[in-house]
DNA sequence: GGCACCGATACCGTGGGGGTATGGACACCG
DNA sequence: CGGTGTCCATACCCCCACGGTATCGGTGCC
């Protein structure tokens, strides 16, 4: 049992493929590859693996027990091989002048606090230069994962956390942000009922980690802006931390939320980084 | 700069095995190769990561930058790749009937509560077989990342638990074990100071990662058991939380040591696990 | 029963990974 | 300072295995 399976990646890539389609020629035609060299190299996979992952017809493909395992370990593991090979390549770079840290933070959120962040850490001998990559929500789970990024700003209990080192920055409390002058914008606090059915102000609809839409009334937004540009127009509501109503201009007005979760504003990296940068960064964090 | 490099986990393992030689012909021979290929295959993998890894003069070859970089998350991937076909092999074994889940623990460490929990999840409805591989301090985190294990019983602040989930269990203070009617095993309590300066009675020395042992003057050991022993004979002390003494026989005597850092026994698992066993075990630990 | 779909098998060509032989740079030694 | 030993790179070759095309065989559907 203790054998050792020395997979290579391209099984792993074709794999994943063909469990993601449960379709060989599908899948095959995603590779760019035809599908008689798919199914071999899949049966040869098997026989490696020493399990069946497939269960095949020529009707239907399902995933086997040990199939679902490896398709998300699979995932996992090739995600963390292109990330030794992106983070290596971003460290030669990072002699020549370039950027070296890449921090990722959600456009719109926690503006101030990235701002003064990369402030107090500009400030300390010897800083690395800094990439910031803003993006949309959920994103920056993967980009770190992949070695597109080195750090990142996270909100719990939004963002998964799980397998990075964390440290809390700050926790606020949420507010639901409406048009200036609404009627209900004089109240001192809401309720997350309440706000939920506030007539022609509907909540926006985010994307899901695969890019799709859940349904519902909600315009479908992609981006902090977008919200608020949504709310000035009197098309929506939106929940959101504190921070992110503290620079909001005359159209719009923000009220407590007293029953929505508290928001914690991490910062975030992966658990064996031992870049000085990454460091550095989370010590002036802290400090702040 | 968004080039997927598209690493082989044979390129990796090539890779790891002259970094950590820094010499080639070895790197070759313990790979089981000639020299020359390998030598290509490093080259070919600069190219594809657009980076050189390795300064290289016909007396010593040294990592640059990348290189360092990419030994360290190069390593942590050819884990993730050997844990994914680890555990997909587990999982088609779960199917006919034998062990589903893996869980680790120090030899010798939190051995009662270990016993609890494996009863508590044994009398759940629809608990999976838990095979219990005992071994020596450290290894457990490796078994965890590389696929043998799935949960693992760890000890903070000893045991590094970096990307991994964790949950609380127990937090004990520690004591020193002496060998019975020793003139101070009638104290209350001690320091470490104090212990350090037992005459006749060195701390024994544990292996590093590496199984190497630091230099000093006590006994070098592997295993819980051992230090027991080399303690009854009167040939060592030793700081263990006190559920290590919990069990002691007539020839051995406990001081609680005033000083010495609170141990927590915690359960860990990998961030990324979704396995219903796992999550069962956890459970039965929390209730404990 | 005919047909369309889809995965497996058979067979073939080529690229690349691995082998041996050798070159060329560098340190050490007499 | 030439000789020698060490060690990585290059040259050249071979063969396996990966990928392609053609085809078979099973399965559901009209």
């Amino acid at each position: 049992m203790d054998t050792a399976t020395g997979l290579e990646t391209r099984e792993l890539r074709y794999f994943v493929a063909v469990a993601e389609e449960l379709h060989f020629g599908r899948a095959a035609e995603r590779l760019g590859m035809a599908q008689p060299p798919l199914s071999r190299a899949i049966s040869q996979l098997e026989r490696r693996v020493g399990a069946t992952l497939l269960d095949r017809t020529s009707r239907r493909v399902t995933l086997t027990e040990a199939g679902r395992v490896l398709l998300e370990e699979g995932r996992a593991a090739l995600e963390a091989v292109e990330a030794a090979g992106r983070r290596a390549q971003r460290a030669a770079l990072a002699g020549t002048g370039q950027a070296s840290v890449v921090l990722t933070a959600k456009a719109g959120a926690s503006s101030e606090l990235l701002a003064k962040l990369l402030d107090a850490y500009a400030a300390e001998p010897g800083a690395a230069a800094v990439d910031v990559h803003l993006c949309g929500p959920g994103e920056q789970e993967r980009l770190l994962r992949d070695g597109r990024a080195d750090v990142a700003l996270l909100h719990r209990p939004f963002d998964a956390t799980a397998g990075f080192d964390t440290e809390d920055l700050v926790t606020e409390h949420q507010v639901v942000l409406l048009p200036a002058g609404h009627p209900l914008s004089l109240r001192s606090e809401m309720t997350l009922a309440e706000v939920a059915d506030l007539p022609g102000l509907p909540l926006p609809r985010w994307p899901r980690r695969d890019g799709s839409f859940p349904d519902g009334a909600g315009p479908q937004v992609r981006d902090h802006t977008q919200v608020l540009q949504l709310i000035a127009l009197g098309r929506a509501c939106a929940v959101l931390p504190e921070s992110a109503a503290a620079t909001l201009g005359r159209d719009l007005s923000a009220v407590r939320v007293t029953d929505a979760p508290e928001v914690t504003t991490v910062i975030a990296w992966p658990a064996h980084s031992r870049s000085r940068a990454v460091a550095g960064l989370v010590q002036a964090a802290l400090r702040l």
